[in-house]
DNA sequence: AATGGAGGCAACCGCACAGCG
DNA sequence: ACGCTGTGCGGTTGCCTCCAT
């Protein structure tokens, strides 16, 4: 075809030693970022997000492989159930862990596993009632202990708030609407399971909302 | 030994968004 | 305002390995 712009064709498929070493060399000297340019320049025949995927998910340094801990997986478990499939930032609370490989490790086996345990607490649940009614009591006390104040902007009355606290209200959460601008707005999770690992951040970066943009702190703590 | 199914995981794809000219 | 480019994200695909038959 004449006149036609070639478009370069990329390798595809599993990334071999060689070629991590050289996209590993190539980062080390020219720094992260400009994938087009990593991969026009590296010599390597992959596509720039290509690239971006190998670096990111393997050849990072601080890069933590190998077995999910008890602890890591049921990190994942409860974050998974406050965010949802938001796997970026369910990794951002795992360091050294990916939002790739959260995901997978997911769908290949903690998906399993809850909807295993979901049965298995149904077929139990009346066995457990009794024990839980004396233990959510003192849960529930500690979660109110954990409340959070976000100050409204000045002028910023409850319209103002968006629809994240809307949000908030959905996930379990009891919002305390201020009254007037430049009060603190409150709001606290009802749902037992996972808030001793749950942080204020986790859930301010849940519903958009950046730490730097809101002044946020933590009362009775 | 051959084969077929299931599970695990690396990589790709498509879309969305932000930044810039 | 618009288009282009780079980047990020979640969903999906496809290859490889293991294991049962």
């Amino acid at each position: 075809m004449q006149g036609k712009e070639v478009k370069p064709r990329f390798k595809k498929g599993f990334w071999k030693p060689e070629e991590d070493l050289i996209l590993k060399k190539y980062v080390q000297t020219h720094g992260e970022g400009n994938w087009t340019a990593v991969s026009n320049k590296s010599g390597l025949l992959r596509s720039a997000k290509s690239c971006r995927l190998r670096w990111k998910n393997y050849l990072r340094p601080n890069i933590k492989r190998g077995m999910m801990s008890e602890d890591e997986k049921d990190l994942i478990i409860r974050l998974h159930k406050l965010l949802g499939n938001r796997w970026s930032l369910i990794a951002g609370r795992l360091p050294g862990r990916t939002d790739n490989e959260v995901k997978n490790y997911w769908n290949t086996h903690l998906n399993k596993r809850v909807s295993r345990d979901q049965i298995t607490h149904l077929d139990s649940q009346s066995e457990k009632n009794q024990q839980l009614s004396s233990d959510s009591h003192s849960l529930k006390e500690k979660n109110l202990e954990k409340t959070t104040a976000v100050r409204t902007e000045e002028g910023q009355g409850d319209a103002g708030l968006g629809s994240w606290v809307e949000e908030l209200k959905i996930s379990n959460y009891d919002v305390g609407i201020p009254s007037l601008p430049g009060e603190y707005l409150t709001f606290f999770n009802t749902d037992d399971t996972f808030m001793p690992i749950l942080d204020n951040l986790v859930f301010l970066e849940a519903f958009g909302i950046s730490g730097d943009e809101l002044l946020q702190e933590t009362l009775f703590m």
